[in-house]
This record gives structure tokens, sequence and C-alpha cells, in this order.
RNA sequence: GGCCCGGUGGUCAAGCGGCUAAGACACCGCCCUUUCACGGCGGUAACACGAGUUCGAUUCUCGUCCGGGUCACCA
């Protein structure tokens, strides 16, 4: 074209102090070496705020599908945007990544701290390599600098808007800048004018492209024919050109993100064409949403209205982390549940993750599901861990108890051994923060007596029950025997020892051993749910339960 | 509004032209059981709607409706 020599000025003007080319970047960031098949993904947040259930969503994504590819993947910090960023946002991510437990194989690792050999990992340290691409499109005559003002722009939408075009937009004909002579153009640069630099597009309205996305199967859209800003007036990329550069430096195979993204596939294929860079594949996952109380409709997760949207939601509530990983996975795909079935004890990020088996339809965050996830999860640790697990959570979030659990750690353990360590746990625990309220009746700092009977049982009875038990009961009973003691206990004061027996014929009783045994657990604990009772009572010593045994006597 | 994505029980979801339309959570009942829990068994409950293709549509096509996304010097 005769007009290199005119691209080649431009160029230089632009970028005077680039001097390095597209070809240097290839060298330095050459082709990984990893296996047939093996995906290269990265996960590519912005420090604008809070870590947010749906970004851990889609880092597990990437995280599971370079895993079980066999390839890479990483993390980048997209801080293109001065204005939205916040101080701690990158801390906010490399912490809550591991809050849960989620680990990339490079990229950032933390505040300023990063590995891996495809760096920097983070945007606004890669400004160079944008500047190179950007100068050799403009080399090629695929770009070009734009002096429109902001109220420019905006008076151009609204005459579309008003012929009542269908693309509103910079582009075609509506691209006063597209075409402005080599004297125009230093003109403006003379006289200071600030420039972004635009996309030439040679799109075209009535083409069509086509794109297989790996969970939605074939998409097809219009041509992108925007001439789409590349580099902002302060020299930073926009998104588009630089997800383009750092998707094919960094040598990523897949591109993993939200929905939200599937309208600007078009944008990013004329990029990474015209810059001569392989075009990625792409994965658009569902959003999570959530039931909106106002509208009665599902809507996508805000930061600002769902507190329960940010992960730190669920340190704070103490959830382990496995448990959201482990919920996160049964949405993410269907067939984790029926896995974990059959691997129960594995670890979750051995799950062997299939990006096509994902559900494209957004979901609801469903907090029940959760619970029962997290049950199951921490009714498999031995007590051990829950001690130290729950010592770590309220160390942070409940000092008060923290001291209390910790005071004598033999008798806590045990206390969470009740029921725990065998083939068949109780699922009572579903987060940490419950754990304090769950055995503060051997406490005596947080226990509050309350002796409400059963409505079908009678004080009197209760009473007499009470009285028995306190002169019969005996530490050194093996659990048979203190059962066989319970049973011995019901005929004399009118129960029966046998269930059936009462079912059969419930006029003939005033009960059974069930509410026996439901009057000296709720006398000795104030509950009428609690685990074994037998192991209780041995924790809470010959004293305690008299105490107690004839505190209820007295006020029941 | 244009373009795009999505629409199976309350929730998450299997399904990929023929099934009594799986399973999990939640809920209810029963069994087991000293209570609670665990476990076991069973139950209530769904293909948004309308055409078309077909011997036959949840499944394919089109339309309608509903929900979501996107149309920035934000990502």
């Amino acid at each position: 074209m005769d007009n290199s020599a005119f691209h080649t000025e431009l160029a230089e003007l632009l970028f005077p102090h680039i001097d390095k080319t597209p070809e240097y970047y290839e060298e330095m960031y050459p082709a990984r070496e990893l296996p047939e098949g093996a995906r290269v993904t990265r996960f590519a947040p912005s420090p604008t705020g809070y870590l947010h259930i749906g970004g851990l969503f889609g880092a597990l994504v990437d995280v599971l599908t370079a895993k079980v590819s066999g390839g890479i993947s990483y993390l980048r910090i997209e801080d293109t945007d001065k204005k939205r960023e916040i101080d701690d946002g990158v801390s906010a991510i490399t912490n809550g990544m591991k809050a849960f437990g989620v680990e990339f194989d490079e990229g950032i690792t933390g505040f300023g701290t990063e590995k891996g050999n495809y760096g920097p990992y983070t945007q606004s340290r890669r400004a160079e390599i944008y500047q190179t691409v950007a100068k050799s499109l403009v080399e090629k005559g695929l770009a070009y600098p734009c002096f429109c003002t902001a109220d420019e722009l905006s008076a151009l939408r609204e005459k579309q808007e008003a012929d009542g075009a269908a693309i509103t937009g910079y582009f075609g004909k509506y691209a006063k800048c597209r075409d402005l002579t080599l004297d125009e153009i230093k003109a403006n640069l003379a006289a200071g004018k600030p420039w972004v630099l635009r996309f030439r597009s040679d799109g075209s309205e009535d083409r069509r492209i086509m794109f297989d996305d790996m969970i939605r199967g074939k998409i097809e859209m219009p041509e992108n024919i925007i001439d789409e800003v590349l580099l902002k007036s302060d020299g930073i990329p926009t998104y588009h050109f630089a997800h383009c550069c750092d998707d094919h430096y960094m040598r990523t195979t897949h591109v993993i993100r939200g929905e939200e993204w599937i309208s600007s596939v078009p944008k990013h294929i004329a990029l990474f064409k015209a810059c001569g860079f392989k075009v990625p594949k792409y994965a658009h996952t569902p959003q999570v949403l959530k039931f909106d109380d106002e509208t009665g409709d599902k809507r996508k997760l805000s930061k600002r209205k769902d507190p329960e949207a940010a992960v730190s939601y669920f340190t704070v509530e103490g959830f382990p982390k496995e448990s959201l990983i482990e919920y996160l996975l049964t949405i993410i795909s269907s067939g984790f549940e029926d896995w974990r079935r059959a691997n129960p004890g594995v670890p979750a990020m051995d799950y062997p993750f299939n990006l096509k088996k994902m559900s494209s339809s957004g979901c609801l965050f469903d907090l029940v599901k959760l619970n029962d996830v997290s049950k199951n999860v921490i009714s498999i640790m031995n007590a051990e861990t829950v001690y130290e697990r729950v010592s770590e959570w309220a160390k942070e979030f409940d000092g008060e108890f923290y001291k209390i659990l910790t005071a004598d750690p033999e008798r806590s353990k045990a206390i969470l051994n009740i029921d725990r360590e065998n083939p068949k746990p109780r699922k009572d625990i579903a987060k940490w923060g419950e754990v304090r309220d769950y055995i503060s009746y051997f406490f005596n700092e947080y226990y509050v007596s309350d002796y409400t009977l059963p409505e079908n049982i009678a004080p009197a009875d209760a009473k007499a029950i009470l009285t028995k038990y306190a002169e019969i009961f005996s530490l050194d009973d093996d659990k048979d025997t203190w059962f066989n003691k319970i049973k011995d206990m019901c005929a004399p004061l009118g129960f029966t020892p046998n269930v059936k027996e009462f079912k059969q014929n419930p006029e003939a009783f005033k009960g059974h051993v069930g509410d026996v045994s439901s009057v000296i657990r709720i006398a000795l604990t104030s509950r009428r749910n609690t685990p074994d009772l037998w192991s209780i009572m041995r924790l809470l010593g010959e004293d305690e339960i008299k105490r107690r045994l004839s505190d209820a006597c007295e006020r029941i």
C-alpha cells in the first residue's frame, strides 16, 4: 500500500519511545512446553472491591480446567481502570483465594509478588507490551489516533439514536478521525489535544461470525464494525486490547470468563486476527444469581446489596473453606455430587472436571444447600481437626469463646468428639460460628438453664424422675449399665422401658423410656436435642450433674 | 430498541426423538432408635406457551412470553 510510509511515520510520531517489536515479545514469551491437550487458563479480576462469590466460582473453573488437562492456571490482575481501583484490591483477591485454598500455578501471589515466566502479571506493569503491539498496528494501518472529545462522542451517539440507527458507536462514516491526514494529526498533537488509539475495523454489518463456546456450543453473531478504543488517552489499554495482548503473550489457550463477555467476542476475535495472534478458545460461564425479595425475580448477585456475595461473609460465619468449594463444585458441575459419593474423603480438587458438562443457565446461590454440604464436610472431620478449626475461627471472630474453648483443650476436644469419628457421625454443625451455642451447656460461662418440659410430661413426674435418678446414677457405669438403670427406673414411676409397648397401649403409661431420658437430658443440658447423654455426663462431672439435677428438681 | 445468552419440581440439576422424566437439598410420612441426630424406605412436586417437522417431541425448527447480559477512554 502506498500508505505504508504514512503509517510508519504516524507510528513513530505516536510512539517515539517504543523501540521493540511484537517479535521481541514472541521470543520473550515462547510457546509453553506442555503435553498435548494441556490447557492454559487464567483468572483475571480487577482490584475494584472484595472478592465476590462469582469470582471464586470462576477461579475454580479456571484452576480445575487447567488441572485436569495437565496445564497451567494463573492469576492476572487487570488494573487498567484507575478510577475504580481500590487500595487493597489485590490483597482482597489473593487473600480470598488463600482463605479458600484455591491455588494458581503462576501469576500474582500477593500484594507486589508473583511467580512464573510470563509476567509481569499485572496489567499496569505491561504498558510497554501494549504500546509495542499498538505501534505495530498503526504501522499496519490497523489503528489510528482519535481526538474526539467526550462531548463529541455523546453528540454522535445522540444523533445516531435520533436517526434510529441499529448500531451506535464509532465506526465507518461516523468515525471522523479515521482518515485524518498526517498534518492534521500533527497539528492536534502539537495543540496538546488528548487522543486515544482506535482499532480500524474492517468489519461489515452484514457479515456474521461464528465461534464455538466451550460451554454453550456454536454462537453466531454480527461481525464487529466498531472502531474500538485500544489505548485510552493515558496510554493504558482498554480491557479488550489488554485481553488480546496478555492472553496471547501469556499463552492462554482457554479464556474462561463470565457470560457478560459473550457480546464482545466478535470484537476480540477481530483484534486477535489484526494482531496476527491465534484466537483462544472461549468458555462463558453462567452467572451466580440470587432471589430478589423485592422483585421476586432472580438477579445477579450484587456486591452492594448482598453481603453474602463477598467470600469474606463465609469466613466470618465460619464456613470451612472446603465447604464453600464443595458447594460451588456442586453447582459448577452436575456430576460432582455423584463423584463425591463414590470418592468420599478425596480432595475436591481431584474431581475430574469437564467444562463441556457445565450448565449454561444461571443458578441461584442456595444457602440451605451450602449448610447441608457443610454439615457433611464437618461430620467427617475428626475431633482434633474440628477443635483446631473452631479455635482458629474463634481466635479471630469470638475472642471470649476462644479463651473458654482453649482453657482446657483436652476437655474441649472430648466434647467435640461426642458421636464423632464413627461410621455414622452426627451432622449438627454447618459452620464454626454455631459451635459456641452447640456446646454452650458444657461451660458455666454460657450455660443458661431452661427447664421447659415437653407437654406430655407432668412436672411432678419429672421431679420424681430426677429425684430417683440423682440417687442411682454413677459415672462408673458403662454405657449399657447406665442405660439399663434408666430403664429400670421406668416401671416404678409409671413409665415403660419399652417404646413398642407404649405405642401399642399409650393409655397404660405416663410415657416411655424416651420421655424419661428427655427429662434427664433437659435437667442436665436445658435442651431437648443433644448428642449422646452418657458421654455428656462423663464430661460434666459428678458435682455438676448433681448440682444441675437438684436445681432442675427445684425449679421445674 | 438492536444484538446475544438462558427457561425441566421451591432450589441445584440428569436427559440429548420413544423413559412410569434420574438424583441431591428442602418439605411430609413411616421404619430403626432411650431423646436428638445419623441411616433406611416411601411421598408431594417439573419439561414457560403456541405452531411446525415426525409414526412419535422435554429433546429438532419457528414464533410468543419471561428472565439475564451487552451496546463506555468500566472491566
